[in-house]
RNA sequence: GCCCGCUUAGCUCAGUUGGUUAGAGUACUUGCAUGACAUGCAAGGUGCCGCUGGUUCGAGUCCAGCAGCGGGCACCA
């Protein structure tokens, strides 16, 4: 073995190992276990936060499967219609100098499969990196047509059910993108801008209570203007009440509209006064419907001012009730360039009357980026709220369980006001809606043409055209965890994996996916009692990893991370290149570029797949948030290191010896082995440790997990036990020798198999070299070649705790640190041995001594110890107390008084703090009397224990201070 | 405006049902080529546990209020 850990030597070949193996695939046996991957984005690559999520997927895929459980870790992506499509039209853009529309639809959704075949690949190369145990062979996209057939099943099926219905009704329009999108890709932000106050004439010669004969509307809109059908005001507003039923003549289209009176209209803010727009503002759509406004519309599908305008009733069928005509002025002016427009002309006409400063908030398209319109299209609707309900009871009684618990509020507080979901998307790439009109725009929902033609009976000549719009690409993602397993047949996967165990995720998505994929799931799955089915049993919410300032990572920041990167390493100038090149907005680069490098001015080292995946584990605690520390990932690095020396070291002295491995039949006995006590002492840790990674990662806590396997490795099996063998195997009997051989092996083998999960390629690399040694017998493939990911997890065994053996070695540890203590405060170098004097020795301190000397000698580098008759004080020592013992050594040319006197003071203040602070609760009487037995106990045994060392102490310096 | 979360060592974070002297990594100081490892070894210092009050024999932990930060929802003519 190399004296430095490599990954990059290791961890290809072995998954491409493992997964020619077969290795990730269900084994067909056991109780089954399924995780559904969020399927990432096909325009994507990996970021922290996936990695994030697959390295827990995996490894509670990995424990699972060493648990014996019947694994699947089902993979894919989704088809994302808006971004792929931006990707695909951007790109024959800028190669081809063409449109989607000189394509033409067919040609351009060939076209867009051939860039999925071409680059969506990028993740799933990604995702083998970071070696995960994933099912190959059953990836999905939810374009495929096995996926296709569910989306157009369940489509159809919630029509059938009236749960979906197509409406003519204000939706959020993405003017760049030309599509509808739902509430969830709104993104609501704060914004300057400002109010103007516009003067409308009354009509009829009606005056207000103040005797003017117009009204002053307040708006931050003034372009929606032209499509104005009424006036609210407060029904209670002494200043306009009267007015209710009178009408205004609405400026520059000189229509008459009513003024009605709705509690919308309040009276504090702006005039009082509401124009109201009903095609073009949600809230007013409202007041519309109530008071049976027309609702006008005056935008294209640019927002553009239309020619003429489009005037419907109340539900939705075209209305005389006013003229189309609208100035034509304004005609084509996009909707900003027509607010200047129609501004300036009310100020021309004089009835401009001011323009405030104002704070508003403004919805963007999150994808889009620019202002989102409401616009009046016909659309495909879900009614949620039916859904709704079994979704919320399913997580109210406890069939699905939030982890952590506190995310329930979350989704219940988005359930209970749930608008009803619109689902049509006025784009090319995705599941196209499986409706069909007639030539008097009559629609039939169906699977194909044909079903609906021999369903509804129509006659050849009727001619039918498919809907053109597609579905939202969340509308399949909802099908996730069932349509993975071949839905809507009744597959055998279908019973074996649904519902699936666990979803990981992070929470940011819990409204987009989480929620959807619950109440499809229940609508359609059924169990053999009629049922509801969930898709999940648990949902384990990550944090969101963050920059090392706490920023969350985005492209257009340039702070993200490619996973990958960490794994291998990149220069700085590489970096760079990724993170400015094919910039949608390159002014951003040079900030990017500065931050970069003072980010990472050496770019980044290698640090392994191994590390990488420890580090996340240890950061997935309970938060939401998660601060990337490089510093984190340097020490699990280390770590990894520290674990390849560690067992460098145990091989050495294993490999071509005699570990007292049992060989078939005959077991280990005393006579041919003999363990020492450090050797019953690690096994005891050992366990300690099996049990609480159990634990961890039983409740999620891979953080604990990590935690634990971190402190057994370096602290206790590389600090304390590898030095423990040392005295042993250079110096011990050929009993002793093969006793320690063997615990070394047995550890070790057991500790990589417990780590592996986690860890996957150095455990698998290691455990190849030490398995051979050890007495696990390895489940073997029919070559005889076997790995470790396949092997059992190690089971706490409770007889291999060795109380007695832990309680010597602690006291032994406590020693040796003593005279460490000693030695480094004293300045007395580690290589010289040291004479060492005992007083008040007790009977258990004899037969600890008796038994361990030879490990006293070695790690505290001890040149002799000599017992003190009691009433012998020995010569001027330092000292050290544990328990009755005192540990002394002799200052004889080793140490200064001063120094030594300066010490056991600090070590004085000290206990005398503690005891006082111990004996003001002992002297307590209402602690003495409430606190349980148990506790005060404890305190008196404490205060014994502080008082007794204290007086030690105090008698040693006094011995000193006399020189 | 409503709801949720966070605030612990210089930094990044643990801290179970309240119970010894609040921990880890990292950073820092000192010493060390000792036979697995300098990506190392040994020793060491490091804290108004955000603030105020309450409950309790006892509070980092439970309760209330406040402050700061973050998130979600709603409103915004």
């Amino acid at each position: 073995m190399e004296k430095t850990f490599t990954p990059s030597d290791i961890e290809q070949s072995l998954y491409k190992t493992w997964e020619e193996q077969g290795y990730f695939s269900p084994t067909g046996e056991g109780d089954s276990y399924c995780i559904a991957i969020p399927p990432p984005n096909v325009t994507g690559s990996l970021h922290m936060g996936h990695a994030f999520q697959q390295t827990i997927m995996d490894t509670l895929i990995r424990y699972q499967r060493m648990q014996g459980k019947n694994t699947l870790w089902q993979t894919g992506s989704d088809h994302a219609g808006i971004a792929t499509q931006m990707v695909v039209e951007r790109k024959i853009a800028a190669e081809e100098d063409k449109t989607r529309h000189d394509y033409g639809r067919d040609a351009f959704i060939d076209k867009v499969w051939e860039w999925k075949n071409e680059s969506g690949g990028t993740i799933s190369k990604q995702m083998r990196r970071l070696g995960n145990s994933i099912d190959w062979s059953r990836e999905r996209f939810t374009m495929d047509d096995g996926m296709s057939e569910a989306v157009q099943e369940v489509f159809v099926r919630l029509f059938e059910d009236d749960l979906i219905y197509r409406g003519k009704r204000l939706v959020n329009w993405d003017p760049k993108f030309h599509t509808a999108i739902s509430d969830l890709e709104v993104e609501n932000k704060d914004k300057k801008g400002h109010m103007w106050h516009l003067r409308y004439p009354l009509a009829d010669g009606a005056k207000t209570a103040e005797g003017h004969n117009y009204l002053v509307v307040a708006t931050t809109r003034p372009e929606t203007m032209l499509g104005d059908t009424g006036i609210a005001v407060n029904p209670n507003d002494e200043r306009y009440k009267d007015l209710i039923g009178k009408h205004v003549l609405l400026p520059l289209v000189n229509r008459l509209i009513p003024i009605v009176g709705d509690d919308h209209a309040d009276m504090d803010k702006g005039t009082g006064c509401v124009k109201i727009t009903p095609a073009h503002d949600f809230n007013d759509n409202e007041v519309g419907k109530r008071h049976n406004l027309p609702l006008i519309n005056i935008f294209d599908h640019d927002a553009a001012i239309l020619t003429t305008a489009e005037i419907y009733d109340t539900k939705g069928e075209s209305s005389d009730a006013y003229s189309t005509e609208l100035p034509s002025e304004f005609a084509g002016l996009d909707r900003f360039v027509a607010r200047k427009a129609i501004v300036a002309k009310f100020d021309e006409l004089g009835l401009l009357v001011e323009v405030k400063e104002h704070d508003l908030v403004a919805p963007y398209g999150d994808r889009s980026g620019v202002i989102i319109e409401p616009l009046l299209t016909d659309q495909w609707y879900v009614r949620v709220n039916k859904l709704a309900g079994p979704a919320v009871d399913a997580v109210k009684d406890g069939q699905i369980e939030f982890v952590p618990k506190q995310y329930e509020n979350l989704y219940f507080s988005w359930m209970r006001d749930i608008q009803d979901w619109c689902i049509s998307r006025q784009l090319w790439w995705g599941h196209r809606i499986p409706a069909w009109y007639d030539q008097n725009s009559k629609v039939y929902v169906g699977r194909t043409e044909e079903e609906i033609r021999a369903k509804y009976d129509l006659a050849d000549d009727i001619k039918l055209s498919q809907d053109d719009d597609v579905l939202d690409t969340w509308f399949s993602s909802a099908l996730w965890t069932f349509s993975t397993l071949g839905w809507p047949k009744q597959t055998e996967d279908l019973k074996t994996f649904h519902p699936t165990d666990v979803l990981v995720t992070g929470f940011d998505i819990i409204f987009f996916w989480v929620a959807r994929m619950i109440m499809m799931t229940m609508h359609f799955n059924k169990d053999e009692n009629g049922k509801a089915q969930i898709p999940f049993k648990k949902i384990y919410m990550t944090g969101l990893i963050r920059d090392e300032n706490g920023d969350k990572m985005s492209k257009s920041k340039g702070n993200v991370i490619d996973p990958l990167d960490m794994i291998d390493g990149i220069s700085l100038e590489d970096l760079l290149i990724k993170r400015t090149g094919n910039m949608m907005q390159p002014k951003l680069a040079k900030k990017i570029t500065k931050l970069t490098k003072k980010e990472f001015p050496n770019g980044i080292e290698s640090h392994g797949t191994d590390a990488l995946r420890f580090t996340l584990t240890s950061v997935a605690t309970t938060g939401r948030d998660i601060s990337w520390d490089m510093k984190r990932l340097e020490g699990y690095r280390n770590f990894c290191n520290k674990l390849w020396n560690a067992s460098r070291y145990v091989l050495m002295n294993t490999e071509e010896q005699d570990c007292g491995r049992s060989t078939a039949g005959t077991d280990i006995t005393e006579t041919n082995l003999e363990l020492s006590l450090a050797d019953r002492w690690i096994l005891g840790q050992f366990q300690q440790t099996v049990k609480t990674v159990h634990e961890a990662f039983d409740t999620f806590r891979f953080d604990l997990a990590s935690q634990a396997l971190y402190e057994f490795t370096w602290n206790q099996f590389c600090d304390w036990y590898l030095e423990l063998t040392k005295p042993v195997l250079f110096n011990g009997t050929e009993a002793q020798q093969r006793g320690t051989r063997n615990t070394l092996v047995t550890v070790l083998e057991a500790l990589l198999r417990l780590m592996h999960p986690i860890m996957p390629f150095i455990t698998e690399t290691i455990w190849q070299r030490v398995v051979p040694l050890s007495n696990f017998a390895p489940a073997l493939n029919e070559d005889g070649s076997c790995s470790i990911m396949v092997q059992e997890f190690p089971q706490f065994n409770q007889a291999l705790c060795d109380t007695q053996a832990i309680d010597d070695l602690e006291w032994v540890k406590q020693f040796i640190v003593a005279i460490r203590n000693i030695r480094g405060e004293m300045d007395i170098s580690p290589n010289k041995p040291i004479p060492v004097l005992l007083k008040n020795i007790n009977e258990q301190d004899q037969r600890r001594l008796d038994n361990n000397s030879q490990f006293l000698s070695a790690l505290a580098k001890i040149e002799s110890i000599e017992i003190l008759a009691d009433n012998d004080n020995g010569p001027a020592s330092a000292t050290a107390v544990i328990g009755d013992l005192s540990i002394l050594i002799p200052m004889a040319g080793l140490i200064d008084k001063e120094a030594e006197i300066a010490r056991l003071n600090k070590a004085i203040d000290k206990l005398t703090q503690d005891a006082q602070r111990t004996r003001g609760k002992l002297s307590n009487e209402k602690f003495v009397s409430k606190a349980p037995e148990a506790v005060i106990n404890k305190e008196k045994a404490k205060l014994v224990e502080a008082e007794s060392t204290l007086q030690k102490l105090v008698e040693q310096k006094a011995q000193i201070a006399i020189l």
